[in-house]
RNA sequence: UGCCCGAUUGUGUAAUGGUAGCACAAACGACUCUGACUCGUUUUGUCUAGGUUCGACUCCUAGUCGGGCAGCCA
């Protein structure tokens, strides 16, 4: 993806404030940490969407608002569910949505490299650096440097997890995950304690070697952390640590038949990084009590981290929800993960979003604890405000109506001037032919038209774009009925340079030649849902939006022949449009549109 | 009926004891060779009830409403 158009032509806006960026100032103004380290940290089982997109400006604009370091880290601990697909398709996305913004603050590490035995504070502790920040962003990934992975913290949460043993903090407990699920009560009843609760440190310590062994079968025994059964947090009831199951892992190998779970995992995997804010969303409030527990536990030399959570992104008329996201692309509602309907990163990119729209849209809706749904519309100007400064004008037709101007030759050309970009006062022009057959959007023509229409009717006027004023003298129909032609004359006094250029019309038509103008597929997307809240719906397929994608032949000035992928369009009067990632080609161009233009006239 | 989080105009968000502001949306108007853009004008708001205070969106108390939590998911 190219040009951050944003970036060059708007001076930088201000730096947003919200309650976390507030309480990250305290800690940078009474010097609690000595740089501040931030992390995204997608489980890498499924493709990043609209949401994640605000988490990771909000992580990422931390750390560049504040000098710091924001780390991409898989939080990869459930084998079962994790793929190296998604783990691509995540670190593409994540570079694409952060380039020329905060790339200059992406954490990798060295490939490969696991945390290293260090001495903080006068004692022993494992650390895990990004690479020097000397190396260059854009050459990030490098051969020598990579994402971070939870998975590579394997062995230094096995050894906290003795550590905690010893501590007589942890115990291995035979309970089944269905007795499990007894003894741990009810919000509001009091759990049980595990029969294996008080076993002793060495029989503990025996046990979760043999699991780690293999000794044991998925889900015969588990680690659990001993705190409070009667907890009237329902996460401090003895939450599981680790789990037994025989399953390979997509980065880790086949090494481990253990897995650690998410709440003793991600504290430990924050404080390895170094990380000094752990933002999550709202859901995760409750865990932040064992966050703590566990690092506390543990007795670290160095300073903790600490979470702080804010509102999920949930928009009008979309689904953010990685589960519902892959059943639309398991159903084959959608082609894909990346199909331009869907509201993944993939997909709004294919479908002609910049990065820098998505980073304008996602810091302007704030960041709260209030659980919101934020309207479409703000996201839809985000992106018209991002495209019109910059996309080039073109003449298209996308349903197009045969016109012939009765009074040119069917062998003259009439060259007309077309401006590129009005946004632009240096634009540049470019030639487009005026031929005897043109043709215009059949939307532009009404044989009975309502009232206050501006566009042509039988016996009206209209003004053919950056040409000249034609008259609709007859309408020719076939034998059914049916609009096959429409004869007018063309009024060429009207045109650029000519005597009455400034004659005033009310409706102007884009429109193009019809011998000159070549053929191309466009494909119109349109909401994915039909009601504001898919996702609230029992049923959200029942809701998806049949027409949200109509596929149609347009016919273009022969100008957008050369487009290449990374150019924006504004097909005058309809939207923006651009090249077709995957299906685009040489000889055969596929354009999406990105979004329509604003209609004010359609509303009524 | 346990614990936790929240509530400012249609939507989202700001105001951190001192003028309730901004953006989007909506309506009207101006401009217009894009019914776009741009510009102008306008409408609608502090969940309720008490309290503290010279003064409360902000602090306190009680309530109402909404959301989250009982995966060997994250």
């Amino acid at each position: 993806m190219s040009a951050e158009h944003s970036e060059s032509s708007a001076a930088a806006p201000p730096a947003p404030t919200d309650f976390i960026r507030d309480l990250v100032a305290q800690d940078v103004a009474t010097q609690r940490y000595a740089k501040i380290i931030t992390r995204f940290p997608p489980e890498p089982n499924g493709y990043l969407h609209i949401g994640h997109a605000k988490s990771i400006c909000l992580n990422f604009g931390i750390a560049r608002e504040n000098n710091g370091q924001c780390n991409l880290r898989f939080d990869d601990t459930n084998p079962a569910k994790e793929e190296v697909e998604y783990v691509d398709s995540i670190a593409t996305d994540v570079r694409w949505l952060i380039a020329g913004w905060a790339d200059h603050c992406l954490g990798f590490k060295p490939k490969g490299a696991h945390p290293v035995a260090v001495t903080s504070n006068g004692r022993p502790d494992f650390h895990r650096a990004a690479v020097p920040p000397s190396t260059p962003s854009d050459q990030l990934p490098t051969a020598s440097a990579e994402p971070f992975f939870a998975s590579d913290y394997f062995d230094q949460l096995y050894e906290y997890a003795l550590t905690l043993i010893r501590k007589g903090k942890a115990y291995v407990c035979d309970l089944s995950p269905a007795d499990t699920d007894k003894y741990r009560g009810a919000p509001d009843q009091p759990g049980r304690d595990s029969p294996f609760r008080n076993r002793t440190v060495a029989e503990n310590l025996d046990l979760f070697q043999r699991m780690k062994a293999g000794e044991f079968p998925n889900a015969a025994r588990s680690l659990r952390a001993k705190i409070n059964m009667t907890a009237p947090n329902l996460w401090l009831r003895d939450p599981l640590l680790y789990r037994i199951r025989h399953v390979p892992h997509h980065h880790a190998g086949d090494k481990w038949c253990i897995y650690p779970l998410y709440d003793y995992a991600h504290c430990l995997s924050d404080y390895l990084e170094g990380i000094t804010h752990s933002i999550c969303t709202l859901e995760f409030v409750d865990h932040r009590a064992l966050y703590d527990w566990v690092l506390e536990s543990l007795d670290l030399p160095r300073a903790l981290p600490h979470q702080y959570e804010f509102a999920k992104l949930h928009i009008g008329y979309t689904i953010v929800s990685k589960r519902k996201l892959l059943q639309l692309v398991t159903e084959k509602v959608v082609s894909g993960w990346d199909d331009p309907r869907m509201p993944t990163l993939s997909g709004l990119r294919r479908r002609g979003i910049s990065a820098s729209a998505l980073r304008t849209f996602v810091t302007s809706v704030g960041v709260t604890k209030f659980d919101s749904v934020t309207e479409v519309a703000v996201f839809e100007n985000a992106v018209r405000n991002d495209l019109n400064p910059v996309a080039q004008r073109r003449l298209a037709v996308l349903k197009p109506i045969k016109l012939i101007l009765t009074n040119i030759a069917a062998d003259e050309t009439i060259e007309c001037d077309a401006t590129n970009n009005p946004q632009d006062e240096n634009s540049t022009t470019r030639k487009v032919a005026l031929t005897r057959e043109v043709l215009i959007e059949s939307d532009d023509f009404a044989e009975v038209p309502p009232p206050k229409y501006f566009r042509l009717k039988p016996g009206g006027e209209v003004r053919l774009k950056y040409a000249c004023i034609i008259r609709c003298d007859e309408v020719v129909k076939d034998a059914s009925g049916r609009v096959t032609e429409l004869r007018c004359t063309a009024d060429l006094t009207t045109r650029a340079g000519g005597p009455n250029v400034d004659r005033k019309v009310k409706g102007t038509v884009h429109w193009v030649s019809a011998t000159q103008s070549i053929a191309a597929e466009v494909r119109l997307y349109d909401r994915l849902f039909n009601v504001a809240e898919p996702g609230a719906e029992e049923d959200f397929l029942k809701v998806v939006n049949p027409h949200s994608l109509e596929v149609v032949t347009a016919r273009l000035e022969p100008y957008l022949a050369p487009a290449k992928l990374e150019d924006r369009f504004q097909f005058e009067r309809l939207g923006y449009f651009s090249l077709d990632a995957k299906d685009s080609a040489p000889g055969r161009l596929v354009f999406n549109r990105t979004i329509t233009l604003k209609d004010t006239w359609a509303k009524k």
